[in-house]
DNA sequence: CAAGAGATCATCT
DNA sequence: GATGATCTCTTGA
């Protein structure tokens, strides 16, 4: 079953932990790929000062303001990507990072089965490099700034979350600080960062 | 292995 | 004009 707005309208913090497991699917054309959360980062409102939206209200935050359930897609580092989703009531300012995904065969698809080979060299098989990261798994699954501010929770959306009944136990689940957020102060060491423990697919231990 | 540099541009000052 | 919610490649121990 598909997510829905509900979902992502609650604490961002918990929303980030019940992400793992869930599936993340793209339609592109006749062709669909889908990969499993291992990886998110929650940026939970405007103090937060990692979070874009604690420097106010702007052109490029203002999504993160509007319902939960939406597409915050920016360019980083002038090169690569990032897929976030936005959390809790409207103005308040609240989106979790996707880090990573482990790559998956979709059973109902009779043709060949696709996996995530898209966005890297090798040939094909399950690679565990090619959406084990924020700007790798945007890359893999074509995803850019033409999502940004779009749906994730309506039926005709071509990018959007799946939960296909995998729950993940909480002693599965580790917390702990965000990567790359050194500027960020206090919020610097916060436990923000949730993944699934000895997965081999995160980004980074 | 770890550490450092470079790529490259939207966004904000 | 500076900087970054990144990644890959190179260097050196």
């Amino acid at each position: 079953m598909f997510l829905k707005r509900e979902f992502f309208k609650r604490k961002t913090e918990l929303v980030a932990r019940d992400l793992l497991g869930k599936f993340l699917v793209r339609k592109i054309g006749r062709n669909i790929l889908a990969g499993m959360v291992v990886e998110t980062e929650a940026y939970v409102g405007p103090h937060d000062l990692a979070c874009h939206a604690s420097k106010g209200r702007t052109k490029r935050t203002e999504v993160m303001f509007g319902p939960a359930g939406v597409w915050y897609v920016y360019m980083i580092y002038g090169m690569y990507y990032c897929l976030n989703i936005v959390t809790e009531e409207k103005e308040y300012p609240s989106a979790i990072l996707i880090r990573a995904l482990e790559p998956s065969f979709i059973p109902s698809l009779q043709s060949t089965p696709r996996t995530l080979t898209q966005g890297r060299g090798k040939r094909g098989g399950l690679l565990s490099n090619s959406a084990n990261g924020p700007g790798k798994l945007c890359k893999a699954f074509q995803i850019d700034k033409n999502f940004n501010c779009t749906s994730a929770v309506t039926k005709k959306s071509k990018l959007y979350f799946e939960d296909r009944g995998i729950k993940i136990p909480k002693n599965k689940i580790i917390k702990t600080k965000r990567i790359g957020v050194e500027y960020s102060g206090q919020w610097k060491n916060r436990p923000l960062r949730f993944y699934i423990k000895g997965n081999r697919f995160i980004s980074k231990p």
